[in-house]
DNA sequence: TCATTAAATTGTT
DNA sequence: AACAATTTAATGA
């Protein structure tokens, strides 16, 4: 038996088409790339957006499936996993609010790799595929977007490895955090990241009391403040600089 | 706007 | 895993 499991993990349904529609003026301010684009860009990429709401356990993509869009998460959280080849699935990173994600697939035009899968009731857009490639090939911001993102991403993946080998609950929540926080990454995560303990637990793969005592410990480090369904940063590079044992007491005070 | 109730989330054992 | 305490959301006067 593994750890706690995710509910409808196993005859998780993958969101269809028909439910998307048109994007509303007031989110388009949850994308942060659109100001690159001039506006005959940005009139064909509102026209081509679409949006669905994804309800918990619901799968945004699916390994193996053609890619039909370049997502982002305008609201909610979906967790980036896969399954090994013995069936446990293994999580890559969390997707808050202002993550974009399959640009690497999109580019060449493949199958998913990984399955996207919504921790709670999100709210998911994205553009098609050619509509990626229409901008590739014309805009010189929304390239620099997309290789920003793409380097972005590859530190991400390697803090991911070094996530792994952390011994301590309390070091695996704080890099996790960490790394959730990317002002960059995930601009939609300003100072306040709403997530509750169970979802982190999900994410991190630890059970919900052991998260809740972890972010006890990270709040009495004064790295974060714990909030009802949700938690603030007091400290980013202090979370990313976690150990454990504090050995030493190098108050990064200003 | 306020009071009441249900639901969600957290804190503890 | 179960339970109690706390916070938020929903409802109706």
């Amino acid at each position: 038996m593994a750890s706690a499991h995710f509910p409808l993990a196993s005859n998780a349904a993958t969101v269809r088409a028909s439910r998307s529609r048109a994007i509303l003026p007031e989110e388009l301010r949850a994308i942060p790339w659109l100001g690159c684009l001039d506006g005959e860009e940005r009139a064909r990429v509102v026209d081509d957006l679409r949006v669905v709401q994804v309800d918990p356990g619901e799968l945004v993509c699916r390994v193996g499936r053609p890619v039909t869009y370049w997502f982002g998460v305008l609201d909610g959280l979906l967790k980036m996993s896969n399954d090994t080849a013995l069936g446990v699935p293994i999580t890559f990173t969390g997707l808050p609010p202002g993550g974009w994600f399959g640009e690497g697939t999109v580019l060449k035009r493949e199958a998913y790799r990984y399955n996207i899968q919504a921790l709670r009731r999100s709210l998911v857009t994205g553009i098609t595929v050619d509509t990626f490639h229409w901008l590739l090939d014309r805009s010189i911001g929304f390239n620099r977007y997309v290789m920003m993102q793409l380097n972005e991403r590859l530190g991400q993946f390697i803090a991911a490895r070094e996530i792994d080998r952390l011994s301590s609950a309390e070091e695996r929540v704080a890099r996790s955090l960490g790394a959730l926080f990317h002002p960059v990454l995930y601009p939609g995560v300003a100072g306040l990241l709403r997530i509750t303990q169970q979802e982190l637990g999900y994410l991190v793969g630890l059970s919900r009391q052991r998260v809740n005592e972890a972010l006890h410990a990270l709040q009495a480090a004064r790295l974060i403040r714990i909030e009802y369904g949700g938690l603030r940063v007091l400290d980013l590079d202090g979370l990313r600089r976690y150990t454990a044992e504090p050995q030493a007491a190098p108050a990064s005070r200003a």
